[in-house]
DNA sequence: CTTGGAATGTCAACAAGGCTGACGTAAATT
DNA sequence: AATTTACGTCAGCCTTGTTGACATTCCAAG
């Protein structure tokens, strides 16, 4: 009955309309989100696919395919299509693990550097201005929910990413 | 030089380090945020493209499949194909317009509204719970993120379904 | 040392869901 | 009457995901 906005009840942003309106601000953001660097790779013979593998190849150079395979969570079917023509297109070189022989390390060559820089400057082009027009506070919430939401593996994945990074 | 959260410089949250956190947040966050619809979808008919028609006919009955087509941002081609469908299915009535005799206005059927509620159930139930986790501070700044995070049209588009619904 | 399992590559076939181009029809608009 | 708009549809193509099967190489354990 108290109109409030965080004691009494204060549980106005777990309503459903809140909910939904979390739901499409995500559906549309998202389209934001990878709307630059799909416009990029739009022409080359590269997609979204292609994209995400190079980053994470970038993100951790040397990692393997198992890694990747967990990290983008497709098949090796799919994952080797698309590494197969950044082979062949000289953007990415695998090494044979040293450790592990079976394995193969990942990394970008410095053509395969040149895209990536390309696409992520587009990507972080419009995260810098959406963050920079939110500011800092918002920011911290955004990421906070953000790892609320991933699944539990996933979130393992993403702080350890976090952690190797730092 | 100096260290410090938001005086001085305060732009720590622009850093490349911290843009690329947030655009790697947004990747494995999505995939946790479609992936309770998706594994009902799987198994039935439907992907996801189905849902996201539901969806918005869900969220403003009586939409126009020209209203579904700038919203979704597909072809129509591409929406007619899942439509198809979900009339075939019973999901979805299609009635021509009133004033427009062109146009068809959509509706969900009670079948279809069955569909509906136990996708979004599925989704709300993750945002739900994130949401809680983080905290209305928190949501606060992840929806502003995210707003300033679309393009300028697709904003108006979401701004213009939360008003309409309000 | 042999053998089982792990890491990887690859072929083939298929499905979902995007796309373009072309064409048709009914209704609104000019 | 002519044009434009809203919608449907056929046909074909692309990317990116899937499953299943099979080969190779190599580590590790018996």
């Amino acid at each position: 009955m108290a109109e409030n906005s965080t004691g009494g009840e204060g549980l106005l942003f777990l309503t459903d309309e809140q909910l939904r309106k979390g739901i499409e601000a995500m559906f549309f953001a998202y389209r934001g989100f990878t709307s630059d660097p799909d416009r990029i790779l739009d022409g080359m013979d590269y997609g979204r696919a292609h994209h995400r593998a190079v980053h994470f190849i970038h993100r951790s150079p040397g990692t393997t395919v198992g890694n990747l395979l967990i990290i983008l969570g497709v098949t090796k079917q799919s994952l080797n299509r698309v590494l197969r023509t950044l082979f062949e297109d000289g953007l990415v070189a695998a090494r044979v693990g040293k450790v592990d022989k079976r394995e193969r390390n990942l990394y970008l060559t410095d053509k395969g550097s040149v895209l990536e820089r390309a696409l992520s400057d587009a990507q972080r082009a419009r995260m810098r201005a959406a963050y920079r027009t939110a500011g800092p506070q918002a920011v911290q919430g955004f990421r906070t929910v953000l790892e609320a939401m991933m699944d539990p593996d996933l979130r393992r994945q993403y702080q350890g990413l976090k952690e190797s990074g730092a």
